[in-house]
DNA sequence: GTCTATAGGAAGATAGAC
DNA sequence: GTCTATCTTCCTATAGAC
């Protein structure tokens, strides 16, 4: 490579996934994902011919990674049910950055006819995700059809929380979500 | 009035409510809008002179009406709290078409900085609904401050089951909070 | 690998006839 | 009140220099 680039893989992709958790695909101009990525729109397409299309798809694979090894992986791990909980709390919470970033997975969804774009790759990590947090609830004592409706509980909490914070404009709703997903994962030990 | 309308005024608005819910803000372009009503852009322009903005502005305010006729004021009727916990559960069911239809609060809020079109709206519906659950927790018995969580996890469960609905392409979790709802709202008396 | 410049098309909005 | 035709702007995408 002759030319090393501005901006490495990594933030590259970063940048663009905040763009589209703020403004949806069709919301996410390539004036705004230039701007903040700092390429322009020539250099964007460069590294993504597939242009608009596949930033999203690159967006999606990036953050399934992260989720994997930040959330599902660690989920898996021998430390204490308490323990994971308290560690995926923490990441939940690093990851939405306090309830002020949107879901990826909420604003790229798409329920036009026809204009199913990412669906498939967006029904595969909901589905990993409630397979881990499954998982997690099982290991954690609840019987096998107890720990599928916790899992679907925890998450159905955690995008509905998101959408009250954009609702009201507070980001209270992620918190106190947050607070409380330890007792639904877990079982009903309020603290 | 000489000529008379085509389409209704709240035919119009609910079909034109469908696209919005169905693609966004950004994503319903007029001629979808157009396709959707039946009329041309020429005529959604005369009985909206204010364009699309002005079209999601009459889609949220006829919502939020139906919403206080439908669901609020039901609510505060003088009927037993089991029969209004149903008959909330039916209301939503028929509004969201049984998880087929998104929440158009999650479709036409924004996150974007100084792009904050109806977030005011949005925001006093949101707030309308949450006193009105939490109100009648409250009449059902709650503790003011317990009501008032019950009302935000009620609504919590209601959107973020919607997202699952369409992350996931099925209405399961849409049904499945339905049927947690009066639990939910009234207490742990599971059934 | 990044840029400026531009092509080509779709989008929102308007003018004016009927 | 609705239509066809048009204007203007914005957007995605490409060409080609450095």
């Amino acid at each position: 490579m002759a030319r090393p680039s501005l901006v490495s893989d990594a933030d590259l992709v970063e940048r663009l996934a905040d763009v589209f958790k703020a403004e949806g695909f069709e919301g996410s101009s390539l004036a705004e994902l230039s701007r903040a990525s700092g390429l322009q729109r020539a250099s964007l397409y460069h590294r993504f011919p597939g242009g608009k299309e596949q930033m999203a798809e690159e967006v999606l694979r990036v953050t399934q990674a992260v989720m994997q090894a930040h959330v599902i992986d660690m989920l898996g791990q021998d430390t204490s049910p308490q323990e994971r909980v308290k560690e995926l709390v923490r990441q939940l919470d690093a990851f939405y950055n306090g309830g002020r970033k949107n879901c990826l997975l909420n604003k790229l969804v798409s329920n036009a006819p026809g204009e199913a774009r990412h669906n498939r790759q967006i029904a595969e990590m909901t589905r990993g995700l409630l397979a881990a947090l499954a998982k997690f609830a099982e290991g954690a004592g609840a019987r096998k059809d107890v720990a599928a409706s916790r899992a679907e509980r925890a998450m159905t909490l955690l995008e509905g929380s998101l959408v009250l914070c954009r609702s009201l404009g507070t980001t209270a709703p992620f918190q106190n979500m947050l607070r409380q997903l330890p007792g639904e994962l877990l079982g009903q030990q309020e603290s």
